[in-house]
Formats: C-alpha cells, sequence, structure tokens
RNA sequence: GGUCACAUAGCUCAGCGGUAGAGCACUACGUUGACAUCGUAGUGGUCGUAGGUUCGAUCCCUGCUGUGACCACCA
C-alpha cells in the first residue's frame, strides 16, 4: 500500500486537502454547453434517451438582483432534480430568464441617475428606457453569473428577458386578446395607491404594518335639531370633506329612527343623510360609521349600492384637495399634516367627543415603504374571478398537484376570494399597454398600429387623432405568460403549438417558495389554462424559506444577510448545496448558520478522503459494477448498501425529499464504505476487493452528482484518469444481478464488533470470549475478522 | 377575527403505534500510513401541558398553553 504517483492508468495524485474553489469553475466551463436542451440529446446522450422529457421554469429572478440564499435554496433544488432526470436519460429542459422588475428596476435607474447628477425626470421615457437597458447591459448579467457559479444546469441558450422582443410580442397578444374576450376592461375604481411613485399597485403589493394610532370620536350633528348628535369614530379625520352619509345597521335599534335624517360634517358643515347598511356594525365604535366613497375600499362599495356620489378630497400626490375649502391652508397640505391640522381644530371645538388610543394595521408599498392611499382613478383589470374557476378547479381535480399538499389550501382559499386584478401602472418601465383613445375617449386596442389606425378609420378617426396610453402593464402580467412565452407562444405553427411546447409543456415541477403562489403562480395557473387550454405544470413543489440563526426573517435593514456568494468562495458550492438539500425539509423555515455549511465542507472532505485512500492503495476506477467480482461476503455487503442507496435516492427525489436525499448519501458513504467496508478492506487485501471498492466509490460519486456535482465531477476526473470523464449524462448502474443475500449476516458482524468492544470496555471477559467465539464460529477466523479485532482492541 | 404550521438532548433539527436518533456543543482518549476540514468512546431527553382511544402513545384524537406564518378586518 503505497502512495502511487500520478500516472495516466491511475490518474492524477489528489491533493491532500479538499480546496473546492480549485476546481470548481473548471469543472462548470467544461460541462457548460452540454446543458442546451433541444439539441443536447443528439449530440451527447441519442443512445440513453428514455423517450420522455422533464422539465422545470426557473421563476425567472429580478434583472436587478443579486443572488441570495432563497435562491440558492431554490434553484439548488431545481437543479438537483435537473441533474437527476437529465442523468436517467430524460430529455430535460429547465427554461431560464430574467424578469424586467417594473417598479423595482425603475427605481434602482432612478437612483443610479441621481446618483450621477441627473434628475431622471428632465429626461424623455424614451431616453429613461434607454438609460434602463444600459444598466441592464452593465449590469444585468450579475445574477447570471452567480447562478452558474451555484452549479445551476440550466438551458442557457433557451434563456430569456421578460421585456425582449419575443416576450413583448406575446404580452401584446395576451392582452389583445383577453380585451377581445371581455377578460380585461377599464374601469373607474378605488384602487391601492402609492404616493411616491405615483402609481396603482396590486393588493399583492402591499405590507400591512401595526402602528399606534387614534379613534377620534366626532359629533355629527342633526340637521334638524342641533342640539342632538350622533358619535362617529374615524382615524381619518382628514377625509371628513370626502363623506358623503352616515351608515347604521338596520337592525340597530338606537338609531332606526334617525334613519332618512340629515347630519352635518364637522368642519365642512355639510349635511349629509344617514343610511342603513349592513356594513355598519352594531358592536364596533359608536354603530355609525361615516361613508366616504372615494377614500375606503368598504365605503366605496357602500356608495356603489346606495349610489352615492365619489368625493375625492387627496390628490395623486397625497395633497389635500378641496373645491369647497372650508380652511384653505389645508390645500396642497400632505394628508399626515393635514390630519394634524383638522384634529387641533377639532379639539378647540365642541365637535370632537373623544378619542381613544388604538392599534391598528396600515397599509404601506413594499418597494416604497410609503403609506398606500385608496385611489380612485382609471384603472386596467383582469377579470381574475372569471380566469380562477379553470385554475381552481385543475387543482381540485389533481391535474396539478401541491406537495406538499397543504398549501392547496392556501391556493383554494385565494382563488376562491380572488378580487379583480389591477394590473396598469403609472410608471414608465413596463409593457406598454396596447391602447388608444380617440378624441371622444372611446378605446381602442390593437395589436400594431396599423391595427389601430384601421379600427379608428372605422370610428371615423385617423391615427394622428388617437392618442396612445402611457401606462404600463404590473411585471406579473408577463410573468404569469412564462410557461408558455418562453416555449415560443405566440409564434405557432399549423397545429397551434411550437417543437417546445409539444415536447415540455405541460411542464413536470413548479419549485417556489410560498411566498409567491399568489404573485406567479396563481397567475400562471390562470394564464395557461386560458392560452393553453392546459396546466403549465404537473407538480408545484413548495419549499421553506431561510432565515437567519435566531429564525428572523433575512434582510438588509436587520443586517443579518449571509451572503451565499461567501460561502461558496469559502466552502465551496457543493458544501452550500448540500447544505440547502440537507435542511430543506418540508413545512418547516429553514435556519441558516455559516457553521450548517462548514459542517457539509467537513463531509465532503470526508469523501474526498476516501477517494484519496483508493488511489494510495491502486484501486482501479475503470471497471463498471457489472465487471468486477462480488463473491465474498464483504463486497456482497456493501454493494447491498449501495443498492438501496440507489433505490432510496429515486424515491427521495421523487417525494422531493432532499434532507432524505442528503441524509442517506452520508449514511452510505461514512457508516457504512468508510467505517466498515474500508476498515475491513484493510484487511482483505485481495485485487477483486479493491475492483469492487472502486466500482462502487465511481457509482457513489454518479449518484451524488446531482447534489454534488462538482467534486464528484472531479474526483471521478483524477481518480480514472479520464479528464474528459463527466458523470452529466452517466445513467445508473444496474446492480439486479448481483446478489445481496449475506446482508444481514454482515450487519450482524458490526453489531457484534460492537458488543465486544463495549465488553472489553466494562472488561467483561467471559462476555468477551463468548462474542468472539461466536464471531469465529459465523465467519470463521479470516484475516478480515482478525484484523477487526485488533482495531478493536 | 379566520386558516395553517410548529413544540423531541444545552443548540439546530430528524423520526416513529412497541428498547429515543443525528449533527453541533461538551468530556475523555487518540497525531496508529485515507481522514485534526479527523477518528474512537462518552455525558446528556418522564418527546410542551391535560385528558381520550389502545394490550401499549413521543407518535392517533380532543382541549389548553406557547411560538411562528398567511389571509381578512381595522368606525
Amino acid at each position: 500500500m503505497t502512495l502511487q504517483n500520478s500516472s495516466a492508468e491511475h490518474g492524477t495524485t489528489l491533493e491532500k486537502t479538499y480546496i473546492p474553489k480549485a476546481f470548481e469553475g473548471e469543472v462548470y466551463s467544461q460541462t457548460l454547453d452540454k446543458f442546451s436542451a433541444l439539441d443536447h440529446c443528439t449530440k451527447y446522450n441519442k443512445n440513453k434517451l428514455n423517450g420522455k422529457t422533464y422539465s422545470i421554469l426557473m421563476p425567472p429572478p429580478n434583472v436587478t438582483g443579486t443572488l441570495h440564499l432563497g435562491h440558492a435554496l431554490t434553484y439548488t433544488i431545481q437543479d438537483i432534480l435537473i441533474r437527476y432526470y437529465r442523468q436517467n436519460g430524460y430529455d430535460v429542459l429547465w427554461q431560464p430568464g430574467v424578469d424586467h422588475a417594473g417598479i423595482a428596476m425603475q427605481m434602482v435607474v432612478d437612483r443610479k441617475l441621481r446618483e450621477d447628477g441627473i434628475d431622471p425626470h428632465t429626461l424623455s421615457n424614451e431616453d429613461f428606457i434607454a438609460k434602463i437597458f444600459d444598466w441592464k447591459e452593465e449590469f444585468g448579467g450579475r445574477i447570471v453569473e452567480q447562478q452558474k457559479l451555484l452549479g445551476c444546469s440550466a438551458t442557457w441558450q433557451q434563456s430569456r428577458f421578460t421585456m425582449d422582443e419575443h416576450c413583448s410580442k406575446a404580452v401584446i397578444e395576451a392582452f389583445v386578446k383577453l380585451y377581445e374576450d371581455g377578460l380585461i376592461y377599464k374601469d373607474k375604481a378605488l384602487v391601492n395607491w402609492d404616493t411616491k411613485l405615483e402609481t396603482a399597485i396590486s393588493d399583492l403589493e402591499i405590507v400591512n404594518k401595526e402602528e399606534k394610532g387614534k379613534l377620534w370620536y366626532l359629533r355629527y350633528k342633526l340637521e334638524e335639531d342641533l342640539s342632538r348628535h350622533i358619535l362617529v369614530a374615524t382615524s381619518r379625520p382628514e377625509t371628513i370633506f370626502a363623506d358623503v352619509a352616515v351608515a347604521v345597521n338596520p337592525e340597530d335599534d338606537r338609531y332606526k329612527d334617525l334613519i332618512g335624517k340629515k347630519v352635518i360634517i364637522p368642519i365642512a358643515g355639510k349635511a349629509i343623510p344617514i343610511i342603513a347598511d349592513e356594513h355598519a356594525d352594531k358592536d364596533k365604535g359608536s354603530g355609525c360609521v361615516k361613508i366616504t366613497p372615494a377614500h375606503d375600499h368598504n365605503d366605496f362599495a357602500v356608495g356603489k349600492r346606495h349610489g352615492l356620489e365619489m368625493i375625492r378630497v387627496i390628490d395623486k400626490k397625497g395633497h389635500m384637495i378641496s373645491d369647497d375649502p372650508v380652511i384653505p391652508e389645508l390645500r396642497g397640505l400632505y394628508l399626515v399634516k393635514a390630519r394634524k391640522m383638522i384634529v387641533e381644530i377639532l379639539q378647540n371645538s365642541e365637535l370632537l367627543d373623544h378619542d381613544e388610543d388604538v392599534v391598528h394595521n396600515v397599509p404601506y408599498g413594499d418597494r416604497t415603504n410609503t403609506v398606500i392611499e385608496p385611489m380612485l382613478t382609471d384603472q386596467w383589470f383582469v377579470d381574475a374571478p372569471k380566469l380562477a374557476v379553470e385554475a381552481l378547479k385543475a387543482v381540485k381535480d389533481g391535474t396539478t398537484k401541491f406537495s406538499p399538499d397543504k398549501w392547496e389550501n392556501t391556493y383554494f382559499d385565494w382563488m376562491e376570494n380572488i378580487r379583480p386584478w389591477c394590473i396598469s401602472r403609472q410608471i414608465i418601465w413596463g409593457h406598454r399597454i396596447p391602447a388608444y383613445y380617440t378624441p371622444d375617449n372611446k378605446i381602442i386596442v390593437a395589436r400594431s398600429e396599423e391595427d389601430a389606425a384601421k379600427q379608428a378609420g372605422e370610428l371615423g378617426y385617423t391615427m394622428s387623432q388617437l392618442t396612445k396610453e402611457t401606462d404600463v402593464l404590473d411585471t406579473w402580467f408577463s410573468s404569469g405568460l412564462w410557461a408558455f412565452e418562453t416555449m415560443g407562444w405566440p409564434n405557432l405553427d399549423g397545429d397551434g403549438s411550437t417543437e417546445e411546447l409539444r415536447k415540455y409543456y405541460p411542464t413536470s415541477t413548479l419549485v417556489t417558495g410560498f411566498d409567491i403562489i399568489f404573485f406567479w403562480v396563481a397567475r400562471m395557473m390562470m394564464m395557461s389554462l386560458y392560452f393553453r387550454k392546459d396546466v403549465p405544470f404537473k407538480d408545484i413543489y413548495v419549499h421553506a424559506l431561510i432565515r437567519d440563526e435566531k429564525g428572523q426573517k433575512m434582510s438588509k435593514s436587520k443586517g443579518n444577510v449571509i451572503d451565499p456568494l461567501g460561502l461558496m468562495e469559502e466552502f465551496g458550492a457543493d458544501a452550500l448545496r448540500y447544505t440547502m438539500a440537507f435542511m430543506s425539509v418540508p413545512g418547516r423555515d429553514i435556519k441558516l448558520g455559516k457553521d450548517n455549511v462548514k459542517i457539509s465542507r467537513n463531509f465532503i472532505t470526508k469523501i474526498w478522503n476516501a477517494a484519496r485512500f483508493l488511489q494510495m492503495n491502486n484501486v482501479c476506477f475503470d471497471k463498471s459494477i457489472s465487471d468486477v467480482k462480488v463473491d465474498n461476503s464483504l463486497s456482497n455487503w456493501i454493494v447491498a448498501k449501495l443498492k438501496k442507496l440507489q433505490s432510496e435516492v429515486d424515491e427521495n427525489v421523487k417525494e422531493y425529499r432532499f434532507d432524505f436525499l442528503a441524509r442517506n448519501i452520508q449514511y452510505f458513504l461514512r457508516d457504512h464504505y468508510c467505517d466498515f467496508f474500508i476498515e475491513a478492506m484493510k484487511f482483505v487485501n485481495d485485487e477483486d476487493t479493491k475492483a469492487v471498492a472502486g466500482a462502487v466509490f465511481m457509482e457513489f460519486l454518479r449518484i451524488i452528482n446531482p447534489v454534488m456535482p462538482f467534486v464528484s465531477t472531479y474526483l471521478a476526473q483524477n481518480l480514472s484518469g479520464n479528464q474528459a470523464k463527466d458523470l452529466l449524462f452517466e445513467s445508473k448502474n444496474s446492480l439486479d444481478g448481483i446478489t445481496a443475500e449475506n446482508e444481514e449476516d454482515t450487519d450482524r458482524f458490526v453489531e457484534l464488533l460492537h458488543e465486544y468492544r463495549c465488553a472489553n470496555k466494562e472488561d467483561d471477559q467471559d462476555k468477551v470470549e463468548s462474542i468472539k467465539n461466536q464471531v469465529l464460529s459465523a465467519f470463521g477466523d479470516t484475516a478480515m475478522v482478525k484484523g477487526m479485532f485488533k482495531i478493536v482492541d
């Protein structure tokens, strides 16, 4: 057993220490061009294809993003699946791409321009968009480079950008079709309005924050008898100028006789009616609620029911407007300041009865962190309740399955209560809504200018008389088309499909965190079912979110963000990937610290050292298991364990139990292969067993390749001496013909050794002898048995 | 307010209707030719709480307490 120097036959001697940085980049670039889907099968894998396909849509990261741990988790899982199926003869597609991230991107470039001393408002929209494309050119590839460092084997050749020419076409086609089918409409409605960005945002882009506030009880005097009043509680006294009624519950005996009478709004002095509406809750506040349809979602509904006027007193910047200013100083004041001023005035009058401290949720925009104001504006909506019907059905009938299935409830709950989706945004960056307005405000929606001109002509207008819509679409509108726009839609062949769609649609599995079930998963379900009449994916695997060691959400402001790039630099991408797999237990958030990754690195070191041992002993790695003699109990046993590992891994991948997968890999290598097999082999020292050792180890490297592609490829190349060796398309070695009937015997031997050791320690000589005799009679007085006793002694 | 998770060793977490598991930490021993990025051995738990089902419950059921997440409301 001497150390073998480098030779072509036995590969290159491994370095003493496992330093992932030394080879990960090299390994990746060797395999990079083999990831492509549509032609890889013919080029690299023709003979092994099993005729089945496996496809995953990569959730496109924001173009502004950098790799964070959440990405590392989700991409690792996806890459494990892709690599596993690719190895097993499937024709795989892992569709990558980048999202244009409407609001986020605009804010990033806005900030950069200001830093460079340019006022974004002085630029025309076209110039601003050009600046954004400049930014994308310079930094847009960052996130993709980082995905590659992690080892992602995506089908890079097929990569898409949601604002590229093709996707833009798809968006226009989808919009126009939905409009023609009456599923997109324009409506005056109360939307969530970000006063900083001056745009509408969707319900999902709001974060509620609990805040201490006050409830002011105001006296609304009865018009017919000014000595009497009712109390109305409000947390937003600045909106009293927009009050159009006070509502009471029709069942509320206290106020029954007042219904239909009028009360006077404090300060404003205007008389408004008392109406009966179920919205008023007898047990809340005073039981009377002021109705301000233009500035409150519930009141808006009440206003519509009763045909009330909608008065706006807050403008798009959050400033007070009023046609009839009782207090002129209010005009133009930011609403928070206005509230303060009005409260002061009220306090100095008898109109404020009392106030009350309360804690209430205040909506903030998730991007700008400013207060969101309900705003009465014209917006474009998708009729989500209609589209949700099919999307709901597809999950109910099991066409698409959630895993773990508890997420189905979340999905159902949302889909059943879905509201119209506001898709228009008053920003610059995004897909411009393909609509035009005639001078008398008729709407023309068209696929092209020519088409618009034609439609205008039919209405008796010329193109030059039309004004084009300036609103752009919510980013998630284009993301919703991701499943099929990436596969060539709408450039369809004669049969209404494309080669990619026929091959890879519906995709096999969608891997995602639960935080975007609503944003993305639900929208893709709706859009795909509408445009392709089929679900976008068959399985949805929902993984956990990553938190810091203390279980807190990682965020920049908390300063507890762990950078995956730093972890990869220090411990290697394989260690990070293995950690992600190991920790991805379903239904529980992942608490991750640096130590977890270090432990994984240490395990990989164990694999490394096992490889070095084999190499030092001139173990042959070029024979496959079917070519080696498995003819003694030790060989038989390790092959049985390997066989078990193979089937466990198959099962683990099928059930998305990457934690089990990682554990099983560890148990095999450490407990079986190193602790017993290698130790015992030291005393056997025959060529057949050594050949088994090599073949088993190579199969082990193949099995771990999807999880740890770098180290497994590197070791395989160096051990075999074949620098071109690539486990990417290496499929399973069948162990069917190999018997493993004495697996239990050897397990028993391992157990007896343990008992022997305990007895030895307790100095129980009788027991020591008895165990020794048991072993000798069952397993014979072989060199291996002797050797193992020697170790234990 | 509604929904859903979770509670197991000092820490992070697996697990399971029948003797309680891993890693980290800790203790002791070990630089013995693969491995100190390590090995061997060991300490450590009435499995949140109260009931119920069962021959038997950490596991199944119910209540409670605590923690977290999501949705809704917020006069």
